[in-house]
RNA sequence: GGCCCCUUGGUCAAGCGGUUAAGACAUCGCCCUUUCACGGCGGUAACAUGGGUUCGAUUCCCGUAGGGGUCACCA
């Protein structure tokens, strides 16, 4: 039999690092057995819709790369792939449900509901409405008395089935609620539409969040009931904050979005996550869609959860920025250059030859390239450095002959502006090394830079370089 | 609280009765670059706990602790 598996999101506004796990998994599995992925979208409940949400889902897998076979917008055979549009099919399974037996009517009113909580604020229904008789159901019916159908869950025994990460799964029948299955106004519940979906549409392998591992049984119940097959089953461990929280839609930076808005590329994230609750055979790391769906393996899954750490996305995105071509780089960096305090000046193509090894995450930019704007007052501690037997002392001196140096070059350019800072430190008796590493904490007032003395200064220009060491020169001498 | 699930370094994770308990991120140090970064090399660092089973347990079983999930006319 063909594997089919879905994807079925709620449109409720975001798509969360751990929904796209979710798609991600349940899209390599169907990918790597050959089989289909279908989008399903899950809109029962109208209270939590919010606009825009399921052109949120498109535009996600889209720009991950998914290919979709059956959806609302791609069609297929077994639409419409959208819930609501489905409401006569859930009511007439429903309405099947019950002559069969697996499910019954209940006109039990929210008061009623109310007083079976229990001490310990829990409520089980007990039931109550399965032993009208047909004639009293038909009546309240015809007097138009509010409804729900509810699954009549057996009283006493085990059910149990094999989950394909969590291995045997037993739940006693005594401990499941007879939960409703299509609410007073007609709309089904996720429990519901779920398995019918599921099993019109064909669903060979659900995958899903571990929420669900204890309520499985209960469709498989359904599935019973109707004498049909259940799915196979492949429930995934929860992706957390922290060891205590669950990543939440309330953490807002685990939105998909997010991460592309600070810069990840869409390659970088998806093979990070991939790699929290699943590993590979191998050693293997970085891995594009097409590895990831060759070695998707459900042996692979692990049973708990992992906490997304951001720094190892970090790592992985500069891995795939790195090997961006040069032109591309180039096309994603410009708008953070246009955003950053350089924008409009400098040449740009410059910047791209020293920031794409440099940065981890597009936003990087930003910070990477302050300094060239942002210079003024620093800590003399910058010039110190141990090996080079360089401090602020070295640096006044090693500024002043650079500043000569730089003012004698007719033609400036990197190419000069090195030649003319290691004679200058030749014939001063310093080591070049000592020179650059002045010279490049003088013109720019930072630790860290993207590009050594020369590179700064070929950006900076002749003027800025003087106007710098001016400065650098004079401060340095009103704190020694 | 009942029920279900989980537990290897700070983090992700290999391991599926016998290993010096991999690897990666992070961290620290060294090297390279006579300057930043990249890169290379190396270090620190883990089997929650108590009982079994076994010649031998990280690995199997039971208990304990800790954590997560679930107990809706939400999905």
């Amino acid at each position: 039999m063909k594997v089919r598996t879905r994807f079925a999101p709620s449109p409720t506004g975001f798509m969360h690092i751990g929904n796209l796990r979710t798609a991600l998994y349940s899209y390599l599995f169907a990918r790597h057995n050959g089989g289909e992925f279908i989008l399903r979208i899950e809109d029962t409940d109208k209270e939590r819709y919010v606009e825009g949400a399921v052109d949120l889902v498109y535009r996600t897998l889209d720009t991950v790369g998914f290919k979709i076979d059956e959806s609302p917008i791609h069609g297929g055979n077994c639409g419409p792939y959208v819930q609501s549009e489905r409401k006569e099919i859930y009511k007439e399974y429903a309405h099947k449900l019950v002559e069969l037996g697996g499910a019954y009517y209940c006109f039990c009113d929210k008061e009623r509901l109310e007083s079976l909580t229990d001490e310990d604020g829990n409520r089980k229904y007990d039931k109550h409405c399965l032993s009208l008789s047909k004639e009293e159901v038909e009546e309240k019916l015809k007097a138009g008395v509010p409804y729900v159908i509810r699954q009549n869950v057996p009283k006493s025994g085990m059910t149990s089935y094999q989950d394909l990460v969590y291995g045997q799964i037993d739940i006693d029948c005594a401990d499941l609620e007879d939960q409703v299955l299509l609410k007073s106004d007609g709309m089904p519940t996720y429990n519901f539409a779920n398995v019918i979906d599921d099993h019109l549409m064909g669903i060979t392998h659900v995958t899903r969040g571990n929420e669900y591992l204890s309520s499985t049984p209960k469709y498989n119940l359904i599935y019973k009931s109707f004498g049909w097959e259940p799915p196979k089953y492949v429930h995934l461990p929860p992706i957390m904050k922290d060891a205590q929280r669950k990543l939440s839609k309330r953490y807002g930076d685990a939105n998909f979005e997010d991460f592309i808005g600070k810069g990840y590329l869409p390659e970088a994230i998806i093979n990070y996550i991939a790699l929290l609750g699943w590993a590979p055979k191998g050693e293997i790391e970085k891995m594009d869609i097409d590895t990831l769906t060759e070695l998707f393996d459900v042996d692979g899954i692990s049973k708990s959860g992992s906490i997304f750490d951001e720094a190892k996305m970090k790592w992985l995105n500069s891995l795939y920025i790195k090997e961006l071509p040069a032109e591309r780089f180039s096309e994603l960096a410009k708008p953070w250059y246009e955003k950053s305090v350089i924008a409009g000046k400098y040449d740009y193509e410059k910047w791209n030859v020293l920031l794409q090894s440099r940065v981890e995450v597009l936003s990087d930019i930003l910070e990477k390239v302050k300094f060239i704007e942002e210079f003024g007052d620093y800590d003399l501690e910058l010039f110190f450095h141990k090996k080079l037997k360089a401090d602020a002392n070295l640096g006044l001196i090693a500024l002043k002959g650079a500043k000569e140096a730089i003012e004698a070059i007719e033609d400036f350019n990197e190419e000069n502006l090195s030649l003319a800072l290691a004679e200058k430190a030749e014939a001063m008796g310093m080591k070049k090394g000592q020179m650059l590493w002045s010279v490049r904490v003088g013109l720019t007032g930072a630790a860290v830079t993207p590009g050594g003395a020369v590179e700064m200064g070929g950006i900076l220009g002749k003027e800025k370089c003087l106007e710098r060491l001016d400065y650098s020169i004079k401060m340095i001498e009103s704190k020694l």
